[in-house]
DNA sequence: TTGTATGCGTTATCAC
DNA sequence: GTGATAACGCATACAA
C-alpha cells in the first residue's frame, strides 16, 4: 500500500501539500495540484480511511440497527426487506456507507448502541424493528446522535423519524370501497401497540365517519400483520350474522390470508367481498385475483430518511452534540411519505343483493 | 469522549497497561486488570475503532457489494433480499460488521471495488447481483483480497463462492413429479448466462435422463426468472399439439405465471397440469393451489458463505497477500447448500387421460 | 508485571 | 503557496 509520504516523495512536495491538493484546498497552485494528482493515479493511491475518520472526526458513514430476530419466530418480512433496500439505494446516492451493526451479545446492555455508534464514529443511526422504548434505543437518541426511525416513532433533540402515511393511505382504501358503494365495511388490524397497527386503523375510522358511514364494533378484528391472523379474523367476520360486503385488510398478507377464508367458504372475490390491503408487497400482484392495495413508496421513504438524517447531522456538525446546544428545527419534524391506491381485481361493485347500489 | 490516557491516569498505571488490561493479555496481574476495568467501565470508555483498526491492521468489517439496479428496471428480487438478509443474520452470529458500500460514481472504472475495499480496510468481501465478468470484480478478486460471491461462481486465489445446489434441487422435483407418474415433463428455465439458470436446467436434463425420460425440444422454454416470462413460457406449451402434464419453472415466480397461463386456459392445477417451482419464496406458500417448490436455505447459505470467508481471512492474515502466499486450499472449494422439496398442492398424480390434450 | 517510546496514515496549525 | 510539526487514539516492541 503506497502512502501519503510515498506520493509526496514522487511529487517533490509535502505530505501537507499532497493532502491539500488532492482534497481541493484553495491554498495551492493549480500547477502543483495537477502534479501531485498525476503521481497519486499513478501510484495508484488511496487516502485511508481509518486515518482521515480519526483525524477529520467524521466518516461518512451511517449505522443501521435492524433487528431480524423476527425471522427466526415468524418469517420474512417482505417490506423491511424493501425498506432496507430503499434506504441502501437513497444512501449511496447520497454518498454515505452503510454499516450494518451487530451488537452482538450485549444488545441486552443499556448502552449497547451508545457505544457501538461512537466507537464507529458513526454520523448518524437509522433505525428499524427494534422496540422503540427499548433501554439501549432511548439511551442512544438521548446521546444526542442523529438518529432516523424508519416506521418506528423515535423523537429527540437530534432524532426523528419517517413513515409511511398510514392515515392517508386508510382513506383512500375506504373511499375506494365506498365509491363502489360499499356501506358494511369491516377493517382487519395490525398490532395496536405499534404505529401502522394504530394510524391504518384510525385512518380507517375516520375516513368512515367523513362518509357518514358506521363502523359496528363486531366489524373490527385485530390481527398481527401475518397471513394467518387475516385468514382467521375473515373466519369470524363471515360467521356474524350480517357479513361485510368490504373489507380492509391492513396489511397484504393478511388480505390474502382473508381472500383464502372467503373462497374456502364458498365465496367469490369480489363477487361477494371486496378485498383491499395495504403495503403493495410482491405478492399483492401475483395472487389472484390480484389484490387492490395501498402501495408503500419504500424508495420514497428511504430518500426521505436519509434527507432528513442528513438535516440532523448538519445540525449535529455545526452546533455540537452538547445539552447547551439548540435543539434541531425543520429536521425534526416526521416526514410522511403518502402511497397511492393500486386498485386490482379483489375490489368491485358491492353485490345488487346487499345494500345500496354501485351506481345509482 | 473518554480516551485511553483518562483511563490510565484514573487507574494510576499507563495507557500500554489499559490496553493490555482491556484486551485480555496475559501479562498483566489480575488485581489490576480488575481496576483498569472497573474505572474503564466506570467512565463509560470505548476503545475507538478507526484508531485500532489504524494499529492493529484490521478492522473485523467485510463488505457488500450488492448492485441493486435492477430494482429500478425489473423491480424487487426476493431471493436476493432473503440472501442479504442470511448474510447479515450469520455475520452478526460471527461478530464482523457489515458495511454496505457505495461505489458511487466510480463503478465504471477498474479499481472501484479495490479502491474501496482497500479504504475500508475491508478484511472480505461479499458479492452480490453483480456481473462476474466485471472488471471492476475482477480486479477486486485479483488483488487477492479475501472474496465470497452469493450464488455468483467467482474464483481465485483467495476466492470462492456459495450456492444452492441446484443440481440436486431440480433432481428433487424430477424425482418428485416422476413419481406422481409423469412423463411428458416440460421445464421453463431462467436465464442461460448466469449460474441458477444453467445448473437448473442441466440438473433437470440430467436427472431426467437418469429416469430414461426424453426431454422433447419443444419442452423447453426459456424465462428471465420474472412473473411475466412463465406466463409466456406456458402459453407456448399450451399450445403444443401434445402439451406436458407436468412443468419444472426454475424459479417461483415463473412457477406462479405458469399457473396462471393454465387457469386462463381453462385447465386446473393439479388437475390437468402439475407445476413445480424453485426458491421457496414467500409467494410460493400463499398463492392457491400453494406451489410445490425446492427450498432455497438462504440461513444456511449465508452461514456457509461466512464460514467460507473466515477461512479464506484466516489463510489471509496467516500467509498474506503477495504473489508468492500459497494459494487457498479447503476453503477454495466452492460450498453448495441443498436445498428441499417442499410439496404443496400444485402437484398431483399424472391425469388418467394422459396422451390427449387434457380439456375439462 | 509494568512503563516508555514509537508508529499506524492522515489532516490541521502555524510558521515561513 | 508551501513545509515542518503536532495531533487523532490506540497497540506494541523494547526496556526496566
Amino acid at each position: 500500500m503506497v502512502d501519503i509520504r510515498e506520493v509526496a516523495r514522487r511529487s517533490g512536495v509535502s505530505p501537507a501539500t499532497v493532502s491539500r491538493a488532492l482534497n481541493g484546498r484553495p491554498d495551492v497552485s493549480e500547477a502543483t495540484r495537477e502534479r501531485v494528482r498525476k503521481t497519486a493515479s499513478d501510484l495508484g493511491y488511496l487516502p485511508n480511511e481509518q486515518a482521515r475518520t480519526l483525524v477529520r472526526r467524521r466518516s461518512d458513514t451511517v449505522g443501521l440497527i435492524w433487528d431480524t430476530s423476527y425471522v427466526v419466530t415468524k418469517g420474512r418480512h417482505s417490506f423491511l426487506q424493501d425498506l432496507a433496500v430503499g434506504l441502501k439505494i437513497a444512501l449511496a446516492e447520497t454518498g454515505y456507507h452503510l454499516m450494518i451493526l451487530s451488537p452482538g451479545s450485549t444488545t441486552g446492555s443499556e448502552d449497547a448502541f451508545v457505544r457501538i455508534a461512537a466507537q464507529h464514529s458513526l454520523e448518524g443511526v437509522a433505525l428499524m424493528a427494534v422496540e422503540p422504548h427499548l433501554p439501549a434505543v432511548e439511551a442512544l437518541i438521548a446521546s444526542g446522535r442523529p438518529c432516523i426511525g424508519l416506521d418506528l416513532p423515535i423523537r429527540g433533540r437530534r432524532a426523528s423519524y419517517v413513515g409511511a402515511d398510514n392515515h392517508h393511505g386508510a382513506s383512500l382504501a375506504v373511499d375506494h370501497l365506498v365509491g363502489l358503494g360499499h356501506r358494511r365495511i369491516a377493517v382487519i388490524t395490525g398490532p395496536l401497540d405499534i404505529l401502522p397497527g394504530v394510524e391504518r386503523h384510525e385512518g380507517f375510522r375516520t375516513q368512515m365517519a367523513a362518509h357518514g358511514l358506521e363502523v359496528l364494533p363486531e366489524y373490527v378484528v385485530s390481527g398481527d400483520f401475518f397471513i394467518e391472523s387475516g385468514h382467521a379474523a375473515m373466519l369470524t367476520l363471515l360467521a356474524l350474522p350480517n357479513p361485510p360486503t368490504a373489507v380492509f385488510a391492513c396489511g397484504d398478507q393478511m388480505a390474502v390470508g382473508a381472500m383464502h377464508a372467503i373462497n374456502e367458504a364458498g365465496l367469490d372475490v369480489p363477487g361477494d367481498i371486496s378485498v383491499v390491503g395495504f403495503d403493495d408487497v410482491e405478492i399483492a400482484a401475483l395472487v389472484r385475483p390480484s389484490l387492490t392495495t395501498v402501495s408503500q413508496d419504500y424508495l420514497g421513504l428511504g430518500r426521505a430518511a436519509v434527507e432528513l438524517l442528513s438535516n440532523l447531522i448538519a445540525e449535529d456538525r455545526e452546533f455540537g452534540r452538547g445539552a447547551d446546544a439548540p435543539p434541531s428545527t425543520a429536521a425534526r419534524r416526521p416526514e410522511l411519505v403518502p402511497g397511492a391506491l393500486i386498485v386490482r381485481d379483489s375490489t368491485g361493485p358491492v353485490p345488487l343483493t346487499q345494500g345500496v347500489p354501485a351506481i345509482a
